[in-house]
RNA sequence: GCCCGGGUGGAGAAAUUGGUAAACUCACAGGACUUAAAAUCCUGCGGGCCUUAACCGCCCUUGCCGGUUCAAAUCCGGCCCCGGGCACCA
């Protein structure tokens, strides 16, 4: 046979299994199905290793289902719309629809490079009119039941970007494409709304969520961050006005000694208008409304406020109590909130302005002076001068004073969330078109679903400057109102592009069906998803959208599905020199260049072998080569059959061949891909040194064929075989021949390892402590000592416990 | 500050439920083959002690300290370090 090259033989099996589809997915019935997702590529250019990655281990994963007789669905597809695209057409004067279909045109044969298994029959861009036409009509029925609403509120503006955010999009108080800092506006915006799932979000990650690392699941319960609180009211002195409260610490009532206000609370203005207090509110106001979301975050300690010259009444203790605007309040809960000496930020901005303080919790439940404290006092303790509840323990106390505040009309309890609605409008050309058309009689007009799509006009110029092209596209922007008929404007922003991604994954089901967004039998048949798998980035941005998005068409009566996705897997990144490969650290190394040295089935072995998916993986040049040399000595072990000199199976080939099956399939089972080559390398290593036979080297390449495909069929097809090797069933392995005829038993004194003794599987346990405590070494051990003990752990050990 | 991970040879890592710590791979060193090199193959490879040397043997070793157990990388308590998430959310 020839040596090993894999530069012929990869192209050969890839053009074999794209002949013969043997990636196509189809809803045989008969079948279990295994719908297995990897995480869709953004059309950046090229393919990088992080890609790689990602895609090796969702192939090994669908070749090794296909293998053991699943109907497996494995799509691949592209996340087309986005900045880069846009921002490439102002630079390079291209068009983003060109930029992006060229470089879907090489990131897929890069893919097929790599000879992943994809139904390429599937595949979609999501800039294709055919696929935002269906998200187009879900957002029109968003619209209908008011989950999809236009309102004017503080955003996040980037001005890198030129555009708003969403809330998941901004980091540590930046952008989280450009690394702009993110200012606030005020701006007419869509919005969908998220709010309302926000506690069925939160309870299915306990109920339905159980296959999902414990990381995703956390980062997802504290974004949504449920609280249970009061809202407790404080009436303004001589005026009709309320200032309802939230607070999760309503044992800490009586203590109350003034008022925050956030300053965006429009009820601010209502307080001070006409009063000499006005003109300083309005000033304050600004001034925090300049600082970006950056300087009042990490301005940290430093607390401004505003004395608006009011006061309220503390409802519990019935004093009067002065009414501040101040900067660390936030417009969370009702924005509004009451402050003591119980908590830290109140402490400090009652010191900075001499407001009084008062305690009502200590230790031991004895009287402590606030007004003399350095700090606040924040930990559990005794309630003192808080009427009946004195005297309890505070934690104690807390949900009987919520009972009591709601029963004397005080206040009412309530839940809060962090999670805010999501914003989708985006004031860029490269999204789906929001379908609403704007009517100085009508209103806001929701473009008829027969004038779907509503399709993004290619004839525009890309100059960066003025705002979004769209929205100086006359023949866009000009139309006539569906309701009167008469000249109305179309509306010129854009829906985020985590919109095309969180419905993507039911689009793959039926990608093309022309009578909605999915076929509900296609569907039915193949969701959830089995098995998803890709970045951390990802977990509160895109894994809550899609999960949204899921119910919301659940809701919509779309789907009958509660959850897309039942597995998850989340890989680690892959490093070079400690650090992240990426292009502006210059440290890549372009997969291209891998496959040209070595080809696909080694830059794959490396990919698996090098770590554990979750971790981060080093890269390791040496590292590649030895996978390359583990398979050219594949290669040269299976091209001697039928030559080859011992071709006999015998018990210990046996044993090792029902052993090795074992713990391939159960690691592969578990993802742990490094040690199942581990244990290939090592079954190789047997046979090498033990003399192989038919049955052992067909073994061999089966098991290793999801790992590495390529070589794996032109050995398969050396062995003799027509079919591919994906058509062979996965092999079991016999419990039975596991058993070998003798076991080596680790022999201890006081559980120091002394010896071992090799005996007949069939031994008895008195055997085998004879044999055992016969051994020189242990004799040596156990001279003059009395023998307390023998332990005897089955197919093990012996331990032999002395005492002096 | 709170909540998750994690810490094992020169490097990447193994060790389903406590049971021979370091499998497998890389790097390194020595050797075989070769005129030579590459490739390939073989041997060694945590630290220390004993020994002229080899073999053998003994002790220590999974971030640190303590505990449970016949037996701990694994379980429990305390501490240190690294990575990630959340955080002026009342």
């Amino acid at each position: 046979m020839e040596m090993y090259d894999p530069q012929t033989i990869e192209p050969k099996w890839q053009k074999f299994w794209d002949d013969k589809k043997l990636f196509k997915a189809s809803e045989d019935s008969k079948k279990e199905k295994y719908y297995l997702l990897e995480m869709l590529p953004y059309p950046s250019g090229r393919i990088h290793m992080g890609h790689v990655r990602n895609y090796t281990i969702g192939d090994v994963a669908a070749r090794f289902k296909m293998m053991q007789g699943f109907c497996v669905l494995h799509p691949m597809g592209w996340d087309a719309f986005g900045l880069p695209a846009e921002n490439a057409a102002i630079k390079n004067k291209i068009h983003p629809a060109k930029w992006t279909y060229e470089n879907i045109d090489v990131m897929r044969s890069q893919l097929k490079r790599m000879g992943y298994s994809y139904d390429w029959d599937r595949e979609f861009a999501t800039c294709d009119p055919e696929y935002y036409r269906w998200e187009q009509l879900i957002f029109l029925k968003m619209v209908e039941k008011g989950l999809a609403f236009k309102k004017s509120s503080s955003v996040n503006w980037c001005d890198g970007c030129q555009t708003v955010l969403a809330n998941e999009q901004v980091e540590q108080g930046k952008c989280w494409r450009c690394d702009t800092v993110v200012v606030q506006k005020s701006m007419e915006q869509w919005f969908f709304k998220i709010t309302d799932y926000a506690d069925e979000l939160l309870q299915d990650i306990d109920d339905k969520l159980q296959g999902w690392p414990e990381r995703v699941r956390v980062m997802q319960k504290n974004w949504i961050g449920k609280s249970l609180g009061v809202n407790i009211f404080f009436k303004v002195k001589d005026s009709k006005i309320v200032l309802p409260t939230y607070t999760t610490r309503c044992d800490t009532v009586f203590s109350v000694t003034f008022i925050a206000i956030a300053p965006e609370n429009p009820i601010v203005l209502d307080l001070v208008q006409g009063t000499k207090y006005e003109k300083g509110a309005k000033e304050f106001i600004a001034k925090v409304a300049k600082q970006t979301l950056i300087d009042r975050e990490n301005e940290e300690k430093e607390k401004e406020g505003f004395f608006i010259g009011k006061q309220a009444i503390n409802p519990a203790s019935g004093e009067e109590i002065p009414i501040y605007i101040a900067n660390f309040a936030l417009m969370y809960g009702t924005g509004i909130v009451m402050c003591d000496a119980h908590d830290k930020r109140d402490f400090k901005f009652a010191k900075k302005y001499g407001i009084p303080l008062k305690f009502v919790i200590s230790k031991d439940g004895k009287p402590m002076d606030a007004n003399k404290a350095k700090e606040a006092f924040t930990d559990d303790g005794i309630l003192f001068d808080s009427g009946e509840f004195s005297g309890m323990k505070n934690q104690e106390a807390l949900p009987k004073m919520a009972d009591w505040l709601e029963k004397k009309k005080f206040g009412e309890k309530t839940i809060n969330y962090k999670l805010r609605d999501w914003l989708i409008s985006r004031q860029r050309y490269w999204g789906a078109p929001i379908p609403i058309i704007y009517c100085d009689k009508c209103g806001t007009v929701p473009v008829p679903e027969k004038d779907l799509p509503v399709v993004l006009p290619t004839d525009v110029e890309f100059t960066g400057e003025g705002g979004s092209p769209l929205a100086q596209h006359s023949a866009f922007v000009n139309t006539t109102c569906p309701k009167c008929k008469k000249k109305a404007r179309r509306e010129t922003d854009t829906m985020d592009t985590f919109v095309e991604s969180s419905w993507y994954l039911l689009r793959y089901c039926s990608s093309k069906y022309e009578k909605g967004p999915v076929d509900p039998k296609a569907a039915k048949f193949w969701m959830p998803i089995d098995q998803y798998i890709g970045g951390i980035e990802h977990a509160v941005g895109h894994l809550i959208y899609c999960r949204f998005f899921t119910k919301v068409m659940r809701d919509l009566k779309m789907i009958d599905l509660n959850e897309p996705v039942v597995n998850l897997l989340t890989q680690g990144m892959v490093c070079l020199g400690g650090s992240a490969m990426s292009k502006s650290k210059g440290n890549i190394v372009d997969p291209d260049t891998i496959i040209e040295k070595y080809g696909a089935d080694t830059a794959r072995l490396f990919i698996l072998f090098a770590a554990p998916p979750e971790k981060d993986l080093d890269w390791n040049d040496n590292a590649v080569e030895g996978m390359y040399r583990f398979l050219t000595r594949v290669w040269r072990l299976v091209s001697e059959v039928p030559s080859s000199k011992h071709q006999i199976p015998n018990k210990e080939g046996e044993v090792w061949k029902h052993r090795t099956i074992k713990r391939v399939t159960e690691d592969i089972e578990r993802f742990h891909f490094n040690t199942a080559l581990s244990a290939l390398m090592e079954y190789v290593n047997f046979l090498s040194e033990n003399g192989t036979s038919r049955e052992a080297l067909e073994t061999l390449v089966i098991l290793l064929s999801p790992l590495a495909p390529h070589i794996a069929e032109e050995l398969w097809q050396h062995l003799g075989h027509k079919e591919s090797v994906l058509e062979t069933p996965w092999p079991k392995w016999d419990p039975k021949a596991l058993v070998a005829s003798s076991i080596l038993i680790a022999v201890q004194v006081n559980g120091r390892l002394r010896g071992t003794v090799e005996v007949p599987t069939d031994s008895s346990e008195e055997e085998i402590k004879n044999q055992a405590q016969r051994l020189e070494k242990v004799q040596a051990h156990v001279a003059g000592k009395q023998i307390a003990k023998v332990i005897y752990v089955p197919k093990k050990l012996v331990n032999i416990v002395v005492r002096d």
